[in-house]
RNA sequence: GGUACCCUGGCCGAGUGGUUAGGCAGCGGUCUGCAAAACCGUGAACAGCAGUUCGAAUCUGCUGGGUACCUCCA
């Protein structure tokens, strides 16, 4: 098996990937919370991990990828008055919670289906888990890293502090937080302002609220990850992702209350990714500079200039690399739309190039193939893979235009390069194939384009050019080639 | 204020000491009744200054500009 390298943000290095299990990955990522819509931001994990999977498993590993649902606990701010974001959104909205939760995991379901992301292994949502974390809190009280005031518990980050090193893994010292530390309102109940909770009690009228040994009340929002991942992953497995914005203190904390509790942070290689900016800034709820997919699939906000196609925003994120921050406009996507255009084109030719018997062997494929094998073990470098693809797009262009010739072996390792890399691996499917506008609509269309053909081959251009400006009206673009004339909506 | 990161040609975006990244746009060409599309080819960059080095976009320092995290955020 092919050497992986990763970069862990633990040790801040690219590391070799090697798995607690030979041939098996446990992969647990930080999934949305469900109150409100995904956006562009929210596609950068999906088809970061998304790839990383694909990848893994065309490499021959088996991966058990979990990524969760929070749907409770997770609070507006860290003050004792913090409401919990879904409460607050059902509130505004007059709905149950869970009502909140199933719409938005529903629409986060189907943005990620048309993204062409490949559902996780295991799904789980926090108010599912609430037993666990229960549990997870009662050793971390034991270990004496935590402690109950008023009906809520919290993590106490100086004990911890005191026997392992918090924030290892952001970087940071206590020492310095403290000195630099802002007062927030609110936190009467807390020792530190740097504790956080690990059991909040509810206010009467929270529907949201569990009964506990402490109070009726929910889990903290960072103990959800902690407890699911343990569950299905095992104290200790491979692989944790996330947006690099919740490297602190979501993760941290996450790290603290793993080794609380079992002495260890249970985790191999921390993984982030980085965030998408919009004119140089972070695209984010908090901002309400962010555009939703749908948005984006439907051309339906005002800073778009037309609608861009799911495939068209996974290729834009692919063409940078995922730790790089990345920098929406239309013109970017733009250029991603043509790109990947021109690389689907291929994909659909490649297939039907004819092969010379007895043409010599190109090394350049070889190393073609070998490039894009190492940048993608590279820490996942899909933009320089991407860049050898198009190397293989100009031999595939080149051979169709029969400027040269490839034998039956280079094809076939070409034909497997877009089947198992730009399909397998990179997700990229076919948007443009016709099969989908149905039988009819493709006959009809068919007769008229027939038509057309007799009227030019009679050089009546008059009429041709009538029919073809009459098919455009109706949204039906149409390329004469070669071959014959194509068509597409 | 603390910590970290970034500044690459018109745009996006790879690249950690010596060789073409790549995409889009531009330009030149092929094809075409025309158009569009498609295809081929191609010029162009490393924020500024100083240093290390035989040699730096790549290492070091300073200056300028920007971003992220420190409160919720993918």
């Amino acid at each position: 098996m092919r050497e992986f390298i990763l970069y862990n943000t633990l040790s801040r290095k690219k590391e070799v990937f090697v798995p607690l299990t030979p041939g098996v990955v446990g992969l647990y990522v930080c999934g949305p919370t469900v109150y409100g819509d995904a956006h562009l931001g929210h596609a950068r994990p999906g088809i970061t991990y998304d790839v990383l999977v694909r990848l893994f498993r065309h490499l021959g590993y088996k991966v058990r990828y979990v990524r969760n649902i929070t749907d409770v606990g997770h609070l507006e701010n860290d003050s004792d008055t913090g409401e919990d974001k879904i409460a607050r959104k059902a509130r505004l909205e007059q709905l149950e919670p869970m009502e909140i939760v199933q719409h938005y995991t529903i629409r986060y379901h189907e943005a990620m289906k048309l993204l062409n992301t490949l559902p996780p292994s295991i799904e789980p949502r926090a108010s599912g888990h609430i037993i666990e974390q229960i549990s997870l809190i009662g050793e971390i009280l034991n270990k004496g890293f935590a402690y109950e005031n008023n009906g809520s518990v919290y993590f106490d980050v100086e004990a911890y502090n005191n026997i392992y090193p918090y924030g290892i893994l952001s970087g940071r010292l206590l020492e310095d937080m403290q000195s630099n530390s802002r007062t927030l309102e609110g936190q009467e109940d807390k020792k530190s302002s740097f504790d956080f909770a690990l059991w909040k009690k509810a206010a009467p009228e929270h529907i949201m609220k569990w009964p506990s040994p402490w109070s009726e009340g929910f889990p903290g929002w960072h103990l959800e990850c902690s407890a699911m991942s343990a569950k299905y992953l095992g104290d200790n497995f491979d692989i944790h992702g996330g947006g690099i914005d919740l490297l602190f203190p979501h993760h941290e904390c996450e790290l603290a209350q793993n080794t609380a509790a079992r002495g260890k942070g249970g985790v191999k290689y921390w993984m982030h990714n980085n965030m998408i900016t919009i004119n140089g800034q972070k695209m984010g709820k908090s901002l309400s500079n962010f555009i939703t997919l749908e948005e984006l699939f439907t051309g339906s906000h005002k800073i778009l200039d037309q609608s861009y196609s799911p495939m068209t925003i996974r290729f834009f994120i692919l063409q940078a690399h995922y730790r790089s921050t990345l920098d929406f406009s239309n013109e970017a996507l733009q250029a991603a739309e043509k790109g990947l255009k021109r690389m689907m084109q291929a994909s659909r030719d490649v297939c039907n190039l004819a092969h010379s018997y007895g043409a010599e062997s190109l090394t350049e494929i070889k190393e073609i193939k070998e490039g894009i094998y190492s940048a993608l073990c590279d820490d996942m470098n899909t933009p320089i893979a991407l860049a050898h693809l198009f190397e293989a797009v100009r031999i595939v262009n080149q051979v169709k235009e029969k400027q040269s010739k490839i034998n039956s072996e280079d094809k076939e390792t070409l034909v497997k390069l877009f089947e198992e890399i730009v399909g397998g691996v990179l997700g990229l499917a076919d948007e443009q194939s016709q099969s989908n506008t149905g039988d009819v609509l493709n006959g009809v269309i068919n007769i008229i384009l027939d038509i057309r053909k007799q009227a030019k081959a009679n050089k009546n251009f008059a009429a041709s050019d009538h029919i073809r400006d009459q098919l455009n009206s109706l949204g039906i673009q149409i390329k004469d080639t070669k071959e014959g004339t194509d068509w597409s909506l």
